[in-house]
DNA sequence: CATGAATGAGCATTCATTCAT
DNA sequence: TATGAATGAATGCTCATTCAT
């Protein structure tokens, strides 16, 4: 579940190779934390132990950087959904999307971060891709669902709301980091309280779907 | 369940309370599209209709303005928790609850983006105000939902958890609008598409809590 | 023959009107010297007396003056040519029109060559401007001498190619200026020089034109 | 008539002499489309199909290549002056002279732009050269016409201007080339122009000269 | 010879804030 | 109160040049 993926095969030299991952990792760092507005090249290129210009001299612009990042992230952000397999036992399905999708929040808060900011900010630079891939493989996934609650295997409910809410539910413990641990003094990045969480989420969804 | 309360009775003006309050709904409009670093005070002067000086002779500085909308707002933001009654029907109530954070996320979404924002960029501007009054007033309703259940009046889960998701569930449709309207075509400013919304948070938590 | 005549009547107070000519004259001298990539704003600013983001304050951009510059010079540097009379006397307003240039040439030897930078480096910023109006008017002058020469008042010669000589010759003493005080040790600034010029190319213009 | 006349004979590979000749032939382009300041080597490297410190193993720096493509098309510049002969016929010599620049202007106006830019700024790199060459040059050819005039076999006008004024009209149809072609819609590389254009100048400075 | 990698200095422009009136 | 004018400190980005191989 590798979230930055093997790419274009380019010919690129190994320093480039590091260096584009070392300065990825940096943006990343950045973005989440300060948003795309509230970060600077600078704090990019001190975060990835390298000058402004050489910074400068493997991405374009501040924005390409960005793009590239998203981009790059967007793919794994998607694969919990797509391994939501039409075959298998729905409610189980369903709890392991769950399961998957909070493990993400956890293994991955900064990526949460950096989607969240920019999407809040009303998506300028990623709506394209959205509008396409996000939106094909959810409508795919709806009517996978919408087909088991007709053979009557869960509940009905309205598959898009549901897919909502599991989002919502899952990334609220990445975004909203801050204020989780200031309620609860700590996070799902401590082992106890990822349980509680993930059990909490899994009865939360079970109540709704489970047909007695 | 005004947004922006009383303030300090001070002497002021007629033209000074107009226009702080101009002010005021020009930087909720765009810190709330910009977030703080992404919004420039020429823009809400601009959105206030108003020399940049002349703001700065209401407020300080930026930062001013921006403390002065979360502390404001932030009060009403709460009103919605503070109404669970304890003595009312433990599922009303909750349900209650849900219903009139709905009702909020469609009537206030610029204050919810203004929340997530700051929160999600690690509340640097009002974690102060967040560790004293949200956690003190969240610490008293998580403790009657205990009792609640204690009761048996409704499942027993995580209070704090429920109220996350809660939080969660309906703050997603004003954060996340782009995404919501990309996949929906419509959000809950459709009154078609907020009463199935309502609907659905209603049945998500009515099972999760529910006693047979 | 102002060459900054006065432009849209605005409203700008005292100051602005001031510090705009300020820019503009520094500009001039900036510019004119080093063309537009090799000129900074610094230097001008430097020029002006002002600082960098007050210099911008007043102009959006380098790019912006520049523009402001040419356009305002354009009109004046096309004065003499609009002087010249289809009803005088033919040889005696080609010659007029000559010692218009190059008085124009010794008075405002900085616009000669702003304009030559410019147009060398081909025109990037006003073609339009010259595909415009200097065409019109070249065309229109054109004709005159067409018909003074159908008419056997002045020898017949190609008009565009005599109009092009004309702009030559007297440019050449501004936009060459290094070159000719190299051969002469002095320029059209100084008196002497100024009428042995004036001299030779009456003298070109009349031998080239006179009916004997 | 070479333009890039031979080189002092160091020991060089051919590789080498044909690097030096790529570098200075794209700079060529560069320089005289956008003069000195408004090069970049990136666009000179590019445009020699060679990496940026390739090309700087074999100039110094942006200011040597500039230097030594002056110096180097100097020579070839002043070809056509250096053939004026004083045994030959007075007139006839000096329209040979006129005719071999018109032909230059025609086959080298990026060597006349060249020098353009750098004379219009002051000629910041090349003074001591002008100097030196040409006027020695100058002052030599200028006393054979003295010479004629005295002996009567041409009009007498004062030299120089008589130079200056072959100079700028010839070189006008490369400097100002983007004007001439919005004038005439074409230049004097086209074979009917270039015709009409030398009639022009032939006819311009017979009538000057002539002894009827 | 040749090039990928790296950088200090510079440059246009933005922005929060202050000054003067 | 109100605003035109002004600026120091960024900030994104470019460019000539150097380093290492």
């Amino acid at each position: 579940m590798s979230l930055t993926g093997s790419e274009k095969p380019q010919r690129k030299t190994r320093i480039q190779r590091a260096n584009e991952q070392k300065i990825l990792e940096a943006a990343l760092d950045v973005f989440s934390r300060n948003g795309f507005r509230g970060s600077t090249i600078d704090q990019i290129s001190e975060a990835a132990g390298m000058s402004k210009p050489n910074l400068l001299y493997y991405f374009k612009s501040k924005q390409a950087i960005h793009e590239t990042l998203l981009a790059r992230l967007l793919e794994s952000w998607l694969d919990p959904m797509k391994e939501l397999d039409p075959e298998g036992d729905p409610l189980e399905e369903i709890l392991n999307y769950v399961r998957r999708k909070i493990e993400m929040t956890r293994d991955f808060p900064r990526e949460s971060r950096l989607f969240a900011n920019e999407i809040i900010q009303g998506a300028p630079r990623i709506k394209p891709i959205l509008e396409g891939e996000i939106n094909a493989l959810l409508e795919t996934k709806a009517k996978i669902m919408t087909k088991w609650m007709d053979e009557g295997k869960i509940k009905r409910v309205d598959p898009k709301h549901l897919i909502f809410s599991i989002w919502a539910t899952t990334q609220h413990y990445a975004d909203f980091d801050v204020q989780v641990r200031l309620v609860l003094g700590e996070n799902i990045d401590n082992p106890d309280q990822f349980e509680k969480t993930k059990a909490y989420l899994e009865n939360l969804f079970t109540s709704l779907l489970k047909i007695d």
